[in-house]
Parts: C-alpha cells; sequence; structure tokens
DNA sequence: TCTGGGGTCCTAGGACCC
DNA sequence: TCTGGGGTCCTAGGACCC
C-alpha cells in the first residue's frame, strides 16, 4: 500500500503517525503466561518478601492485586500487609483476600519481550524502545490517517488494532496503544484507556484531547513541578496550553517551555531508534543503615566487580567512574573522577570506588550504596575510522591531548544493531 | 508511600583557555 | 591590581521515568 502519499515532498509530508505501546503489567503479564493458573488472580512481583529479605519494592502489581491497594514502588512490606501471601495463610484465613507473590526473573521477561520487539520491528520502520515493556514506532509510511472504506475510523487505527492483536496472539500478553500525530499525545493516549486500551488522537483533534488532561499525566510533570503548576493554578493540560509561555519558562527554564508546547500539541521530536546507553550501574541498600566501614567497602567492591563486568559484557568502556552514597533519611550524594581516556579496566573501578568512598563516606551511617561507570564509549563504535584507541586492558591511558568529541556520532540512517553474533538481545532500553 | 534498582536530561558554579 | 567576553569541560545535585 504505497499509494497514501501524494505526489508532495516528503520531508514535510503529510501528519506523522506515532503508535506508542505500553505492555500492560508485563511482569504479571510474563508470570502468568507460564502459570496460567495465575489467570484473574492477584500477582504481585517484586524482590524482598522472601524470608529474609527485608527490603524491597512492588515492580508490578496486576489489576486484580491493585483492587486491594498494592502498587507499584510500594515497599512490599505494606503491600503484604494489604494482601498477605496466598502460601502463608492459615486455616481461618480467607484466601479470596490473598495474593500470588513471584520474584522479578528479568532473564524471562526479556525474552518475552524480545519477541513483542520484533513484533513491533515487523510493523515500524523505526522502533524507540523505551524500556522492557515500552516503545513508541513511527509508521507513517505504514498507513495513513484517512478513513478506512467501511465506516469512520482511520486507517491508522486498524493498523494500531493489527499491531495490538499480533502481541496478544503471538505472544499471549496485553498492550495499551496510542495512536497520534507525535510521541508525547501517544503516550498520553496508550495511558488513557488502560490495560487493553486502543486509543487514537487525530490530528485535528490533538488540543481538545489533552485539554481535560490532569498535569501530572503529562510526560515531564512529577510531584514537584505538579505542586509548581497547581500554585500557579494550571491544573490541567489545557491550563498549560493557555499559560504564558514567558512565565513557564521563568518558572521551569527550557522545561517550561517545552511542557506548555507539548500541552497545545506540538512535539516534532522524530521517533529516533533506541541509542547506547550513556551510563551503567550498579546498586544496593543495606537492610539496616550501617556506618561500618568494612561492610561499605565489602559492598562497593562487589557493585564495581559487577559494573565492569557488565561493561566488559557490552563492549563499553568508560572515562568516568563514580559512586553514590545515600544516606538516611534519603539524602543522595555523588562523588565522580574523570580519566584522561577511556579504559576497561574492573580493578580500577574498584580502587577509584573505594578511594572516592574512603574519602568522604568513611564514617558516614549509609543507607544505599552505589556505584557508576559514565562517559562510555564502544569498542564497535561505527564510522568514525580516526580515533585512535588502542584494545587497550592495561590502566595505560594514552596521552592526554585526546579530543574525542563525546556526541553521539551523527548516524544518518537506520542504525544497524551490532552483528556480532546473535540478533542483540535487547537489553532493556 | 518513609523509599528498590537502573536509567536520562538539565542546571549551576568553578577551573581553565584564548 | 578592579577586570571584557566567549567557550569547554568537570562535578554535583535535582527532577523525572520505568
Amino acid at each position: 500500500m504505497e499509494e497514501t502519499l501524494p505526489g508532495t515532498a516528503d520531508d514535510d509530508g503529510p501528519d506523522s503517525i506515532v503508535l506508542h505501546v505500553d505492555m500492560d503489567c508485563f511482569y504479571a503479564a510474563c508470570e502468568r503466561l507460564r502459570e496460567p493458573e495465575l489467570e484473574g488472580e492477584p500477582v504481585v512481583v517484586g524482590m524482598g518478601y522472601e524470608p529474609g529479605e527485608g527490603h524491597g519494592a512492588v515492580a508490578t502489581a496486576s489489576y486484580e492485586a491493585r483492587e486491594f491497594g498494592v502498587d507499584s514502588a510500594q515497599p512490599i512490606s505494606t503491600a503484604l500487609e494489604r494482601l498477605p501471601r496466598i502460601d502463608d495463610l492459615g486455616p481461618g484465613d480467607d484466601p479470596a483476600a490473598a495474593g500470588h507473590y513471584r520474584t522479578v526473573d528479568l532473564e524471562f521477561y526479556k525474552s518475552v519481550a524480545a519477541d513483542v520487539k520484533a513484533i513491533l520491528h515487523d510493523c515500524a520502520d523505526v522502533v524507540r524502545e523505551v524500556s522492557i515493556d515500552e516503545a513508541y514506532l513511527d509508521v507513517t509510511d505504514r498507513t495513513a490517517w484517512d478513513l478506512a472504506a467501511s465506516g469512520d475510523r482511520t486507517l491508522a487505527e486498524g493498523f494500531a488494532r493489527y499491531v495490538k492483536q499480533r502481541i496478544a496472539r503471538e505472544v499471549g500478553v496485553a498492550a495499551s496503544i496510542g495512536v497520534a500525530p507525535n510521541m508525547s499525545t501517544a503516550k498520553i493516549a496508550s495511558d488513557f484507556d488502560k490495560p487493553d486500551g486502543l486509543v487514537v488522537v487525530r490530528p485535528g483533534e490533538v488540543r481538545s484531547f489533552l485539554a481535560p488532561i490532569s498535569v501530572e499525566e503529562v510526560h515531564g510533570v512529577g510531584p514537584v513541578t505538579a505542586r509548581k503548576l497547581g500554585s500557579l493554578g494550571i491544573e490541567t493540560a489545557g491550563d498549560l496550553a493557555d499559560a504564558d509561555a514567558a512565565v513557564l519558562e521563568a518558572e521551569f527554564g527550557s522545561r517550561g517551555r517545552e511542557l506548555h508546547e507539548r500541552a497545545r500539541g506540538y512535539d516534532d521530536r522524530a521517533v529516533t531508534p533506541t541509542g547506547r546507553p550513556k551510563s551503567l550501574s550498579r546498586e544496593s541498600a543495606f537492610t539496616d543503615p550501617t556506618d561500618d566501614i568494612k561492610d561499605k567497602r565489602e559492598v562497593v567492591r562487589a557493585l564495581a566487580a559487577d559494573v565492569a563486568d557488565r561493561a566488559r559484557s557490552r563492549g563499553a568502556m568508560y572515562r568516568t567512574i563514580g559512586i553514590k552514597v545515600v544516606v538516611p533519611p534519603f539524602d543522595i550524594n555523588t562523588r565522580a573522577t574523570s580519566l584522561s581516556g577511556p579504559v576497561d579496566d574492573p580493578e580500577l573501578v574498584e580502587s577509584v570506588a573505594l578511594d572516592l568512598l574512603d574519602a568522604e563516606f568513611a564514617e558516614t551511617t549509609v543507607r544505599k550504596l552505589g556505584v557508576r561507570v559514565s562517559k562510555l564509549s564502544f569498542a564497535d563504535a561505527d564510522q568514525s575510522s580516526l580515533d585512535g584507541w588502542e584494545s587497550a586492558e592495561a590502566g595505560e591511558t594514552g596521552g592526554d591531548g585526546d579530543e574525542r568529541v563525546s556526541d553521539e556520532p551523527p548516524n544518518t540512517g537506520g542504525e544497524a544493531p551490532s552483528r556480532g553474533g546473535q540478533s542483540s538481545l535487547v537489553e532493556f532500553d
């Protein structure tokens, strides 16, 4: 079906068609895939409810579990209070008020996600994978905003329905899809009728669709911004659209202007394929905050080894090594050191991280520690035949002059994922 | 809701350079 | 030694997202 484009310039062509595909309660849906008996039951996926684990949070709660007040990011202890583990029930307890708890199994969820992503890539020329369970598709060249012959629905809606049905049929999980002329509206649309939703916002309807939406639903508005907006009398996207752009910019900087545009239905970002990660990190919380330097150093060592290992397995070299120290109640401190050139050097990650810890936090009581590497560069970096790194493994970091442009390579077209070995296993994002 | 883990982007001040 | 202007890189913190 390539008859849709009028013979005009294609740069500025017709309105784009963007799909935002968001899997419903993805982890719980995955668990149901391998345990069909969980269908219709309250399911909570998280970590830390096992005996001996003190801390943890809910990763995903099925809609049945949400009825009991269990929600994502909730401390697992709260979840257990509201919805006891069904396996812990005593003789007198009511099984109808208990739930099934499962431990996060990311590897399995990734394999399911890979099946979904394969369908998405089959359905669109450009796919931006945002997370394990979410993606944007540019399908402008695959369908159209024209009405289908049969009635008052658009071809785009039919196309989205097809994507949804393929995911359901071929993988067995439900997705909510938003269809709109741009990314930010598509994102809101996919959220609008969850679960199993399909919401289409046609080019002429964007403004009126957004108007009544609460600002909190707008991507990029969190609790802080929502509160500030509220104090300015701005509660809906419509209010935001009508607000004075200069005031928003004064209050929120460049983000203010951006939010204003999004609320007005303007978003000219192109859907671009997912790029490479910019940082890799690992963190871990203590069951009880501690000031014991031995414990802290031991954790940092383990995290450092982990991060370095992951970097190596992804072919990433790093130029900056940092730590994160969370002090009760919840003060986040970060420290980082940059090297003169990119390295792949686990021992250096460990020693730098430990130095940063010792320098300022030797006596500090901490609740959580993290290690991070950033300013990444990748050995299989496309083109750029002229950066002269060797396959360095010694910690020796060549001369300092080293003026690399840290921006991403231009990478015009459809960036081909690495060719090596297996098809890329769609790590998260 | 007193808080798990893995990310992204923006801002602000300081160092340093010309 | 009273003092302009432009630019880059670095670190640290904040807000936000899933």
